[in-house]
DNA sequence: CCCATCGGCTAATGACTATTAGCCGATGAC
DNA sequence: GTCATCGGCTAATAGTCATTAGCCGATGGG
């Protein structure tokens, strides 16, 4: 890997352990064994490296979710399809996820302007789903804000607490929580 | 109220808002209207306001899970009232709740490891009545510690997009709420 | 061989911050 | 009336940190 990757990574396990604000340039630097002014022969500043994951990840989970539910038309099959989509990025790109949710404080505009302007949508095309089993009657929930927030908070959960070599396997996760968001919606599968 | 009041409530409005690292002691200081050093007439330190409103937090959720469940031997009506509890501190006590996740990292030993026991002690309480559930064959689940880590995640989720002047009220929202947990299980109300 | 570029390094720089020191006006007990 | 205490204040103190400056060895194209 080549060492603009390398300190990418260090910084994405690093803002996940100890929080944006808590890790040091210097502790960047020793986690690819440089030390802290040095990165700035790779980076231009702290910030971009936050703006970078920040970015990235909101748009792989929209394109993820779009690929996901794109030409699929039963609702059930839409909300389980959006759902493993969702939990398995959130399982498979832990760090990206936590950071993603934990550090938007963090972010200086214009760029958190823009990734909320991400979350947004993604959290309106969440909602058109769980929306589109309303209008179709297969769903029976109160409040369709409240029933996709649920579904939508499931997966920042896993971000917090999955761990791969835990004891459950990243398809049984997945499963299981597709099943859960069906149930929650009032589909008894 | 009292001073000490005022700053505590200060303190937990702008960890919430900007988050224990990127709040200043002047910024408290200037919420209540005296000078970042004035505080310490009345705060030993920073941490200390945030120990207080942690250790409390979790003492608090421990306590309204007891007081809950505590006599009833019915799981789905264990299950309903634990969520309700949850839920329901989430969405009045949002700052507490909020913080209370999101700052673990900023927990100074010896403090950490008290709230770290107290979380896994909630967490043990919650898994108990999922798995009585389990065990009386009315929940139907593949695994006991990820249904209740959905349950628990649920409530995190309200903590951060949960407004008492939104559209939903705090019964509707509780209300809704212990629905899905009971779905999640399999119950089918 | 030469020298420009790359990517390290150490030593500023310039802010910012928690906390402490030391001062002082008000207040209330006696 | 005096004086101790309370709770403000400003001015240190003693860091820490992101970022910049300026230096230098290695490397590789010409």
């Amino acid at each position: 890997m080549d060492r603009s990757g390398h300190i990418r990574e260090a910084a994405l396990e690093l803002f996940t352990r100890k929080g944006f604000e808590s890790t040091t340039m210097g502790d960047i630097g020793a986690a690819v064994g440089i030390r802290g002014p040095s990165l700035y022969k790779h980076v231009a500043a702290k910030q971009d490296l936050l703006v970078a994951i920040m970015v990235t990840t909101m748009e792989d989970l929209l394109t993820a979710h779009r690929a996901a539910v794109t030409g699929v038309a039963d609702p059930v099959e839409r909300l389980r399809r959006a759902t493993e989509a969702h939990v398995r990025y959130h399982a498979r790109h832990r760090l990206e996820a936590f950071v993603g949710t934990r550090e938007i404080r963090s972010l200086a505009e214009p760029h958190l302007t823009r990734v909320l302007a991400l979350r947004t949508e993604y959290e309106a095309c969440f909602r058109a789903v769980v929306q589109s089993g309303v209008d179709a009657g297969v769903f029976q929930v109160d409040s369709v804000r409240l029933a996709s927030y649920a579904v939508l908070d499931l997966g920042m959960g896993v971000a917090v607490w999955y761990r791969a070599d835990g004891e459950q396997s990243e398809d049984a996760l997945v499963w299981q929580y597709s099943r859960f968001a069906l149930r929650l919606v009032g589909v008894t599968a």
